[in-house]
DNA sequence: TTAACTCCTGTAGTGGCTACAGGAGCAAGC
DNA sequence: GCTTGCTCCTGTAGCCACTACAGGAGTTAA
């Protein structure tokens, strides 16, 4: 059922995930301890894949470690759906509400950039800026 | 000139950056070691204001502590304003692709949300996006 | 057998703070 | 002059999510 057995740096290949990535997760309980082989190597298969992509693209959604700890139980049936909804839902939230202060921030440093290229302020646009 | 000497605690007050912070950014070398009272104890003045209320401009609007140096060498006249505007034409576009990173995000969770809430998909929708 | 490669553990560093612990200065009231 | 309570001091450690070593050991191909 679990097919192949491949070796770590095989495994963080096909996910994307840093090797130093995949036994900081080990370490903090992301991912389970991997079996070993007779040589003390951490052997993975493909269970380890799947779960490993799933952190993965949890992970460039913006979810922190512990939501996705949360989002792998519910992936395992040991936790509601509603949990995983109200997580995606308040991250989504924070994710609108970080976008509406980054347009600010970008309006901010345009408008001083662009006094600053047609040299409209008398000292430094930028500057400027930032003392009021 | 540089008139009445104030305390840490007012400092901090004034300029709404935290006690700790204040003595985090002297020990990085990003404001000048404080002059000291008698009995030991940091002594500010209105320059230092200033000085820490730019910082924490520059820091709302999300410039690196080491971006915030080279932006206070051209606000004390020791460097060209071109180069903050070269910084602040660079942050602006990291900025930009930051939005646009996260109107992606914000899109893929709002329709795994949806999805979910209305209990289309057969699982848990969120898990299902994260699945592949 | 040897060389090249991958993997191991353990520790420390990143950025930008923040949070203590344990002590000392200082101002006001009694 | 003494106490109380506040602010301040230094030094260290913690946060997040990695990343980067050092120094050693297993593994594979020529």
């Amino acid at each position: 059922m679990s097919g192949a057995e491949i070796t770590i740096g095989a495994l963080s290949e096909q996910t994307g995930v840093n090797i130093e990535t995949v036994r900081y997760y080990e370490r903090i309980g992301l991912i389970p301890p991997a079996h070993r082989s007779a040589g003390g190597r951490r052997v993975f298969d493909a269970d380890d894949v799947r779960r490993l992509s799933f952190i993965r693209r949890a992970r460039q959604l913006g979810f922190s470690t512990d939501e996705i700890r949360s989002l792998l139980d519910v992936a395992k049936g040991a936790r509601a759906c509603k949990d995983a909804h109200a997580l995606a839902v308040k991250h989504r939230d924070a994710v609108r509400a970080s976008i509406r202060d980054l347009r600010r921030l970008e309006r901010t440093l345009t408008e001083a950039a662009d006094r600053c290229s047609k040299g409209v302020s008398p000292g430094c646009a930028i500057v400027e800026a930032l003392s009021h």
